[in-house]
RNA sequence: GCAUCCGUAGUCUAAUGGAUAGAACGGAGGCCUCCGACGCCUUUGAUGCAGGUUCGAUCCCUGUCGGAUGCACCA
């Protein structure tokens, strides 16, 4: 159904046009002086220029026009002349109730819905997840969510980091560590054991030490680039390796995904671009784009109006061996012959810009995307602590994403575990789930691209702009549905009425509100919005709530049209946040 | 050095070029015989600085100061 500000923009632009005047300046906003209207109109100074007119005889000429609307209950031109506007009360509850029936609260479906690839994740096998990985993972989820609620098809690629100089590092680690087994031997052309030689643990300190090792020690650095090499040109012994990793990494961060309600449609990683590589790589040579610079292959994608300079993208680097540039470029190629998508949504750490900027520049020049397929980079930044510097433990190391969340549940655990509606173990779930919703609307609500502080203590909150005070509202509706049920009463949309105070009208109009607020939010692929529109939401409902006894109101069809628009507010708010990527508790 | 992004109340955060810059936390004060007071209502307080474009600028442009980040063989 069309957005409430498209009708209400419609029908101004009637007047304005009846008026005498371009159709165009009628478009309506919602007031910023909510003590004057509900809604404004700036068209007539906008105009005022173009007519040669002072915008207040615009405004009063169009105001003329609407005097019998029935969509507006109020039109006052006001100096120097802004068109005040109100609601009509039945024209609003009829579009919310009309709104209500649709299957998704009123947002349209998109007349051609796109295909979009979403990369998001970006984890490295036999690294475990870290708090740098959950932004990536929170906002990604997010945006999947609502472009997929939209109408759009949707694909989720986490896009492990499974093919670098990390790969290279744990096997030459290993080969020290254990040189007598039969990955090692270069004779060996019998079956690889289908046990891997470590486990999960074990792999999560061969890495760091690895990584270590090669910072100092020249000699082990160079061993590890050569393993490198050697497994992208397919050493058998190293491939066997490389799939024991990847089958114990794998399995482990599928688990803490799920913890963290993030799922992928696709387990693809870097090195599920190798094979598209080599003829990449040809015909790049061949169309003449790439070419040797430094011993390395490059291609040009500076442009003569940069203001900066940007160095060419690297396709190999001078010991052959392909780099992420490679990867990234052979992955949009493959993505562009498995799915032809429209759209390809990098959900990355905003310091990796320049890169992104190279790679789809390069995509572009040497055709490994489509023309008509847009690569868009979210860039998000960092996760700070207190401090303003970016979170680190208290011993100033890496957090894994793991203590953090267990630290967050715990917190939140001795927080409502004092609440005896709740049992043990339904505390500990709820805990969880509370905790969740805590961490992920503390990050979404931010804009993505900025940095933000993780306070700990502000998310965990149940008062302001939190998860768990989102949550609570839900909870308070539910509660109160639940007593109307047990008193034997139905809840249906239709027994929707028209708002008889102001709080119950700006309810509504918060309601009204969900379909051009999801729009924007898909456009600019701002789940901060989404949180945004339900924290005001939230407070619509608890200041209608505060003044409004609802349960106990005699009229019947008062009471069964409040309870209707409670349902409805409920709907809405969960609707949100599972688009955001948690859920909300019976009670807590 | 060059470049990009960001500077909004004490803190944190919002605002397709529109009126008196919107919230949250904190501070001050009030509201429970009543559907969940983890709530509600008052109140306090901000666009780094200097110019320009515009009828109108937090937003666009220029300069300046401050912060973050990036600048080819790591990802």
């Amino acid at each position: 159904m069309k957005k409430l500000l498209e009708i209400l923009s419609e029908e101004m632009g009637k007047a304005f046009e009846a008026a005498g005047y371009d159709a165009a300046l009628g478009r309506v906003t919602i007031s910023n002086r909510p003590d004057l209207c509900e809604y404004q109109c700036n068209g007539a100074m906008a105009g005022a220029k173009q007519y040669k007119k002072a915008p207040i005889m615009i405004a009063n000429a169009v105001a003329e026009q609407l005097a019998d609307t029935a969509v507006f209950s109020q039109v006052t031109a006001v100096a120097p002349g802004f068109l005040n506007l109100k609601l009509s009360d039945t024209f609003l509850s009829e579009y919310v109730k009309q709104m209500s029936r649709e299957e998704k609260f009123g947002l349209e479906s998109p007349e051609h819905p796109k295909t979009i690839v979403i990369d998001y994740g970006g984890p490295n096998v036999a690294k475990p997840l870290h708090v740098g990985h959950l932004r990536s993972a929170v906002i990604g989820e997010a945006v999947k969510r609502m472009e997929r609620f939209a109408g759009h098809k949707v694909i989720g690629d986490v896009h492990l980091g499974d093919w670098g100089l990390q790969m290279g590092l744990i096997i030459t680690e290993l080969q020290e560590r254990k040189p007598e087994l039969p990955y090692f031997d270069e004779s060996f052309t019998g079956e690889y054991p289908k046990e891997a030689p470590f486990t999960l643990s074990e792999l999560e300190e061969i890495y760091p030490t690895a990584s270590g090792k090669s910072k100092v020690d020249e000699e082990f650095k160079a061993k590890a680039l050569q393993a490198t090499a050697d497994l992208q040109q397919g050493k058998r012994g190293y491939r066997a390796i490389w799939k024991h990793i990847m089958d114990i990494s794998i399995a482990d961060l599928k688990k803490n995904y799920e913890n963290l309600k993030v799922d992928f449609d696709l387990w693809y990683g870097e090195s599920d671009s190798q094979k598209y590589i080599p003829e990449m790589v040809e015909k790049m040579k061949r169309d003449g784009y790439a070419y040797v610079s430094n011993g390395a292959l490059v291609v040009d994608v500076a442009r003569e109006d940069d203001k900066k300079e940007i160095p060419p993208c690297m396709i190999l680097k001078s010991d052959g061996a392909a780099m992420y540039d490679t990867t990234d470029l052979a992955t949009i190629l493959q993505r562009t012959i498995d799915f032809q998508p429209d759209s390809i949504i990098y959900v990355v750490d905003k310091r990796q810009e320049l890169h992104f900027e190279q790679v789809f520049r390069c995509a572009r020049k040497t055709g490994q995307a489509a023309e008509n397929t847009e690569l868009k980079f979210l860039g998000f930044g960092t996760m700070n602590g207190k401090d303003g510097k970016p979170f680190k433990t208290r011993e100033g190391g890496v957090m894994r994403l793991s203590s953090l969340i267990s630290q967050i549940t715990d917190q939140m655990y001795e927080k409502i575990s004092g609440n005896e509606a709740l049992g043990a173990e339904e505390a500990k779930t709820t805990a969880a789930q509370v905790a969740l919703a805590a961490l992920k609307y503390g990050d979404l609500s931010n804009q993505a691209s900025k940095d933000y502080v993780f306070d700990i203590d502000k998310f965990i909150s149940f008062e302001g702009d939190t998860g768990p005070y989102i949550l609570y509202t839900i909870v308070r509706i539910k509660s109160i549905l639940n007593k109307y049920r047990e008193q034997g009463g139905e809840i249906s949309m239709d027994a929707l009425t028209t708002p008889s105070n102001d709080s119950e009208k700006d309810l509504y109009m918060q309601l009204a509100q969900f379909n051009s607020m999801l729009e924007a939010a898909c456009e600019e692929l701002a789940p901060h919005k989404v949180c945004a529109y339900i924290y005001d939401l939230a407070n619509a409902f608890n200041r209608f709530y505060h003044e409004t006894r609802i349960l106990t109101e005699e009229d019947a069809s008062k009471k069964a049209g409040w309870i209707a628009l409670l349902a409805l507010t409920k709907d809405i708010l969960e609707c949100c946040i599972d688009l955001l990527g948690f859920s909300a508790p019976e009670k807590m």
